[in-house]
DNA sequence: GGTATTTGACCTTA
DNA sequence: TAAGGTCAAATACC
């Protein structure tokens, strides 16, 4: 345990170095980029050292661990005292530092799931909705689909899931038979001013109210600047179907309890009501936030993440 | 008035 | 035929 705190501690010497450049780093992204994957793989390490940890403890008929979740073997006593140091001597707090870990995860995972979920090229054609109603359902297996499981925000509208940089449209709610909760289903925003094909379904967990599991459908069409949303969104924990829940809960968090920062937890969709949402943290991280700026590159307020890096602080906080 | 959400009905598929 | 997915009218919000 002592060497994921190292890990952790020398991830926040990290951040605290890059906080104190920023002023003399503005100009140069490359540089800036560096410090950033070198802060993120310190976040990976230690994560991965958790990992290994959580394995250990884990015995054959724990439960699946979740976020938010603890079991006897789990070594709560170590994450109590993570998130203690981390708040009492360095800026950085666990659920930012989970930001930072799922967007470095991200890179990596997308590409397992394109592998192990994603089936064809047929991507969002299935549908169709026209007026004549030929309404063609591409069931299981004849469009791309992502599953992941996303955190519920403990804070604000615990409704909906954190927001994943793109702008949905809910268009139907349903019960499904043997769950809980009920399935919410979402369809991109610009479907018809882009033929966007992107669809999303959030329900909860049965077994756990705060895990969203999203699916996502179908490609987004609808990008209009080089920042925007890459076609896949943002994963922030992927699921492979294909695997136990042991291994989504590792990828969750392996040991720690870890809390959104309401401002991670904005609705779903952001519409012309609330507006685009635009502020993540409501403290004074900016290197955090220019981590998430980065990484989370989609945020649906169309804010060139660049443009975000580099405008003065001052005005961030205006933004929030 | 424009846009988003809600919700019951309808359609598709296994 | 049941369940999941979608439509579209009604409603709400800005």
């Amino acid at each position: 345990m002592e060497e994921v705190i190292n890990s952790i501690r020398r991830a926040s010497e990290l951040v605290q170095n890059l906080q104190q450049d920023l002023p003399n780093l503005a100009n140069q992204p490359e540089t800036l980029s560096l410090s950033i994957d070198q802060i993120t793989q310190a976040f990976t390490d230690a994560k991965e050292k958790l990992l290994l940890i959580s394995r250990h403890t884990q015995t054959s008929e724990s439960p699946p661990m979740l976020l938010h979740e603890t079991t006897p073997q789990q070594p709560q006593m170590d994450a109590t005292l993570i998130q203690e140091w981390l708040r009492s001597s360095h800026a950085v707090t666990m659920d930012q530092m989970f930001q930072m870990q799922l967007a470095s995860m991200a890179g990596r995972e997308v590409e397992d799931s394109e592998r192990t979920i994603g089936s064809e090229g047929d991507q969002g054609q299935g549908i169709h909705a026209s007026s004549s109603r030929p309404r063609r359902r591409s069931r299981e297996g004849n469009q791309e689909k992502k599953k992941i499981l996303v955190p519920a925000p403990q804070f604000g509208n615990t409704e909906m899931p954190p927001e994943d940089g793109f702008t949905w449209r809910k268009y139907g709610q349903k019960e499904i038979l043997g769950s809980k909760y009920p399935r919410s289903y979402y369809r991109c925003t610009h479907q018809k001013l882009y033929e966007c094909q992107a669809k999303k379904m959030v329900q909860r967990l049965d077994h756990n109210a705060n895990i969203f599991e999203v699916t996502y459908r179908g490609k987004h069409t609808c990008h209009m600047s080089s920042t925007a949303p890459s076609s896949v969104p943002p994963e922030h924990i992927l699921v492979d179907i294909t695997q136990n829940t042991n291994t989504i809960s590792s990828q969750l968090s392996p040991s720690v309890n870890l809390t959104l920062h309401p401002a991670t937890a904005t609705a779903a969709t952001t519409s012309a009501r609330g507006g685009p949402s635009t502020s993540r943290y409501a403290g004074d991280y900016p290197v955090l936030d220019m981590a998430d700026a980065m990484f989370n590159s989609g945020s649906s307020s169309g804010n060139n993440s660049m443009e975000f890096l580099f405008s003065p602080t001052e005005d961030k906080s205006d933004a929030n």
